[in-house]
DNA sequence: TATGAATGAGCCTTCATTCAT
DNA sequence: CATGAATGAAGGCTCATTCAT
């Protein structure tokens, strides 16, 4: 602790005039991740390239080099992150020989795993959000991700159906009873989490919630229940209607 | 079961609609639905105040005379518009004397009915979407509606484990399985539904989805299922982690 | 001269914060002429929308309350200066019951002061220098300008050919020759002029140009001319062709 | 008008292009060939650097090499394009034997082939657009061409009006005379013409209207004429303030 | 010397907000 | 109170210019 080192030591700010760096490969995807995170934060409108740029260490007039234009840089920041996992999943299910009951499961933690867990979830928050401000995208999600990803958790389940593990519950509905709980996670992650702090009942550990999630869907689906629940459906119906 | 809250429901849009006789006490609400619907259709920064004057039939000075600024506009909105029905709902908690798998169904129709299909739905998009932008929101609809909500249906679900009907599942996950749907159906219903036809397995009826949501769920946490999932899930986790 | 006036003298820097007022009829007129005259003095791109303004005295916003982009504006500058003065032409022309001589100087005279001595000019300065960058403005000029006053310079050229005044000349080719100063006037008002002190030979008195170009024009086109040029002319092509 | 300059002329353009061997000495003229060009078809502000360089097949930073800025690029093109023949041509005045009636058209068509036919003449319409925006520019090509050109001219009509070929004009205004059918024609083929479509009176045959306007001119001037101008001119200019 | 990626000042345009009427 | 013309700060985008390679 004597001797001090008498180099320069680095004051926060930074002495040397930003370097100009030449990486022209490594722009795009350094730009994109900074706007990944910028528009999943503050949504598109209120992200301003400018900031974009700063993130990703260039000038804004740089981040114009490699995307015509803003929305352009959206859309590649939306497609870049959509990576066609199905074909892997596909795959995946049609070798598959265990209990439905465990695909499902399987599923849905890969999809935490791959997915859920990483920024590529910030996707779905973003494209969810500004929806009706691009249409366009709007639709691209739906034909890349959504029908794809939907077909092949109707496939699963028909295959539970058929086997006799489920019960003979209508796929299409059931497609939403696995698809729903992920899309909760990303919001909760995405959009009230990081700004506000939820505590008790609301918190929210996404992976407890996936695998709890998984029992209620496995039970709930399970063809080997005794209890016969559509009398009281009838019944809570009829109440319902009573009042509408 | 029997007995069901009959009450006066106040409907919020006034049928007659008061074209000559413009009270400047119905301003601010005529102002608030009509910017409620652009926020909820745009997102904050898409919209124009113009554009809400102009639907609520002002000009655009006379918005500035009734909310300070946009922003304000904004808190307005979400704060008129985020009705706690939780006291009218946990006396009818109170009250009901069924089984606790109706109760589980009833109220997520109530829901459907007095939130979920009405404009009122399109505030948890709002505040979902624009959480990050407005943390002072964010966090006054934890407190004003998701913590009391929360509470509410923890109450019903430990109800069902404490008579018996319901297996020994953690309250506060299974929350999250009853809010879930819900969110689902609202930011499908306001996200991607208006923007992009979705059909075939991606289209979605709320109603029937909400009926089988709780078809769903009451089996999946139903105490008379035979069949043992835990080991099945220990397995499903290996699987899992072999194939990542 | 004893007693001064004390009047608050107005100072070079008005004290007073420009006032805002509300004067939407006269805009429109105030900014196209404040256009106008950038344009014509520095062309399309060099102008900006903000000088614009400012000569007009308003501020930058307010100009795109009238017009809803700097391409507008620039069209409607043209189109406001534009004037159709033809049919008025066409009326004296019909009327006219002297020499043909005096119809050509009459014409160029009425041109002049119409047109040629006003800030219309310009706007053919305008159109010409910017005539690439804006092909439509170039061929609204061409159908709304152009061709209906070449064709009214036509008729009175025939005029001239029918009565025996003029020799037999070829019209379409004569139209320039009355046209060709019109356009040179305009050009070094316009360009040269103002920029550069022309002095000696170079210098340009408009309204002698105009008397003493008629005066040639008259006596070239004259049917009593003595001399035949038809033979020089074919040596000085002779000439010119051994050249080439 | 027997001797006539039989100077072996310079073409301009080299008619082998020396695509593989690039000589860097040629790349400055290159550059300012590609500029003149493009100058001229889009004006000077609407011309990007880059599109330049593009054209002489060099990159944006190899222009900066040879050119410190656009508008050094700018006042180069011009100065090393405005070629001033009058030596030459003034020598061939000086030896000139026959007709000025002669002269004058020579003169003319030696205009067009030698500026008004290439590439030259772009300066013109260069210089006459943008002078206003370069008024160094504009006062260099009042000495280097106008003065010296306009001199020119003038004395040639002198010749005239001396040996009693042409009338007592003013010598002065007559000069204008003759270039105004020149700077038309340059206007026309730079401005309008490529642009828009010109067809029946409007279109223009560049060699056609210079026979045709040589005419005019000749006739205009010549000292055979036999009517008297003078008091036609004094009605017309009555009548045209009994119009006005 | 030549390149072309990087820069940043500057411009057009939008829109929340103000204020004279 | 109501209006809507006026304002000006801010943001997207361009392009002349620089500089590391």
């Amino acid at each position: 602790m004597t001797a001090l080192p008498t180099l320069p030591v680095p004051t926060d700010a930074d002495p040397q005039p930003p370097k100009r760096e030449r990486r022209k490969d490594a722009r795009p995807s350094e730009l994109m991740e900074a706007a990944l995170s910028l528009f999943v934060e503050k949504g598109f409108a209120a992200t301003r390239v400018e900031e974009v740029a700063q993130r990703a260490g260039v000038s804004k007039g740089t981040l114009f080099l490699y995307f015509p234009s803003k929305v352009d840089l959206f859309k590649a920041v939306v497609r870049e992150n959509i990576v066609g996992r199905f074909d892997e999943w596909n795959e995946a299910f049609e070798r598959f020989e265990g209990s439905t009951a465990d695909m499902v499961r399987y599923c849905m933690l890969q999809w935490w795993e791959r997915i859920g867990a990483t920024q590529a979830s910030g996707i779905t928050k973003l494209v969810i959000s500004e929806a009706s401000l691009f249409p366009e995208i709007a639709n691209f999600y739906r034909d890349e991700v959504i029908e794809p990803g939907s077909a092949l958790i109707r496939r699963i389940l028909q295959r539970g159906v058929s086997r006799g593990e489920f019960r003979a519950i209508d796929p299409d509905l059931a497609v939403h009873s696995v698809v729903a709980p992920m899309i909760f996670i990303i919001l909760w992650k995405h959009g009230m989490g990081p700004c506000c702090q939820l505590s008790g009942v609301a918190a929210l550990d996404p992976l407890a919630f996936i695998h709890h999630q998984a029992d209620v869907l496995i039970h709930g689906l399970s063809a080997q229940t005794a209890c016969a629940p559509s009398a009281t459906s009838a019944d809570s119906t009829t109440l319902a209607d009573s009042h509408g």
